[in-house]
RNA sequence: GGAAGGAUGGCCGAGAGGUUGAAGGCGGCGGUCUCGAAAACCGUUAUACCGUGUUGAACGGUAUCGAGGGUUCGAAUCCCUCUCCUUCCGCCA
């Protein structure tokens, strides 16, 4: 959410630069409520005045055992009925305005390039080189289904399209991994780690930005007014929804894992085999909560966390820069990584490393004291993926399989698996 | 699922229709005292919004005692609905 005084004063300028993401925003209705609803709240406070006023009076005179003029109670007992008529008109526009704000999408920071989609995101670096292999590399449903620790019909059939049972080595691996990323994140970068809830209700939802756009996209507990997580951002960066913190205790960090449930409404026929998009997947996010001081600087740190899972992989990426077209709703600055996926010869995203500035925090209210000078602000929040694990289980089957069929495991992930070398 | 109780400021805890943003205590901050500290004493101690003003000084106003509605000239206080928490019973991982 956007600060309202912001667009108010600014409205030019905030138009400007949300053209960039690619679609005219109109501003307008909000400009036309914000004014109405201020001077609605003028008459209203106004009224109120001198409706307290005389009530204070009414309680003096009471006090010094006078009689009350029966006059008085009747004319304010007409500027009582004014006030609540008024208070009506009010509670009518407040929530459109509240609508408005809440599908402004975010102001891209001035270090993003603009550009309309995809192809127009700058690559910023890229580690290792991709694999040579002396045979044609398979794709890992091919692989998995071999080598049977991934069941893509059976899934199916559970559950439906998009839903995959793993098995055995499969299923460790993917436990592996999950606990590889958690212990590199707490013991080597300094993340607490978190074990959220995996449904949050909707205040959380729109805390983060999900809603109430994007209702679409997300699984909804029948009969409650409960959500399943599209990713631990969301009930991780709301666990200091409504709190006030002290500035002496950011930056904080924290690791979660969780499950993933995504609707992936509209990407029908999109990769339809295989792992990488599913209704389900594993994930483990990283959280931070930083002063706006220091939130870039913190991003570049977050961004290196997560591209450290693949560099002790050793799995070939690239990171890119989102430009102001393919930016997310909520973000200010989008850094993708981009894992290597030698079946296909293509770079796939596996994490999205995001500074939010203080769009989310003012949505959740998420603010902190400073210490300086005692005043209240709201805090800048960042998360990235470190990483999904199931496209990173992927990338492991692809970039680590051997003319065999068989898998070499990774080093790192060896005493994860029981001192296992190889998936065969 | 059944029964009972509760929700007040950073925390504990009063308040039971009328200058109550809310006693008292704890904690925090500033000060006096001290070589320093402790103790004692004095002072201070919320947030949001609107307006005037400034560029982020100050002042005025409004709202906020779990949330929403109602009664009333006036509600933390009375009534209704909802949410959450606690305890007991049942059930369950």
């Amino acid at each position: 959410m956007l600060d309202a005084k912001l667009i108010r004063e600014h409205s030019d300028l905030v138009k400007q630069k949300l053209s960039e993401r690619g679609r005219a925003i109109d501003l307008d209705p909000f400009l036309t409520l914000d004014k109405k609803r201020r001077e609605m709240l003028q008459e209203i406070e106004k009224l109120r005045f001198e409706r307290n006023q005389a009530s204070d009076n009414i309680a003096r005179i009471k006090k010094e055992k006078k009689e009350v003029p029966p006059d008085v109670f009747s004319s304010l007992k007409i500027s009582s009925q004014r006030i609540k008529v008024l208070e009506d008109e009010l509670k009518a526009v407040e929530p459109q305005i509240a609508d408005c704000l809440l599908t402004i999408p975010n102001i891209p920071h001035s270090s993003v390039p603009v550009g309309h989609s995809s192809d127009d995101n700058p690559e910023i670096r890229h580690w290792g080189s991709p694999p040579a292999f002396s045979f044609q590399p398979k794709p890992h449903w091919e692989i998995g289904e071999q080598l049977q620790i991934l069941d893509f019909n059976r899934g199916a059939k559970i559950t439906g399209a998009r839903f995959t049972l793993y098995r055995g080595a499969g299923a460790l691996l993917e436990r592996s991994l999950i606990n590889f990323m958690l212990d590199l994140h707490t013991r080597q970068h300094g993340y607490t780690e978190v074990l959220p809830p995996f449904m949050v209700n909707r205040q959380t939802m729109t805390g983060t930005g999900q809603l109430p756009k994007f209702e679409d996209d997300l699984f909804k507990i029948d009969g409650l007014d409960y959500f399943l997580i599209p990713t631990a951002e969301v009930p991780v960066t709301n666990i200091y929804q409504n709190e006030i913190l002290e500035e002496e205790s950011l930056p904080l960090y924290y690791a979660a894992y969780t499950p993933c449930f995504r609707k992936e409404a509209g990407s029908y026929g999109q990769d339809t085999r295989g792992l990488i998009r599913q209704h389900q997947f594993n994930k483990v996010e990283l959280v931070k909560f930083s002063t706006p001081e220091t939130s870039y600087a913190e991003l570049e740190s977050l961004l290196l966390n997560a591209e450290e899972v693949l560099k002790r992989l050793g799995i070939h990426y690239r990171v890119v820069c989102l430009c102001t077209g393919d930016l997310g709703f909520s973000s200010a600055k989008t850094y993708d990584i981009e894992v290597w996926l030698p079946s296909q010869k293509v770079y796939r995203e596996i994490s999205s490393c995001s500074n939010f500035e203080d769009f989310q925090a003012r949505r959740a209210s998420i603010r902190y004291r400073k210490k300086e000078n005692k005043k209240i602000e709201f805090v800048h929040t960042l998360n990235g993926s470190g990483l999904a694990v199931g496209r990173t289980l992927v990338a492991v089957l692809e970039n680590y399989q051997q003319e065999d069929g068989s898998i070499a495991v990774p080093e790192v992930l060896r005493p994860y698996m029981g001192g296992m070398e190889t998936i065969r």
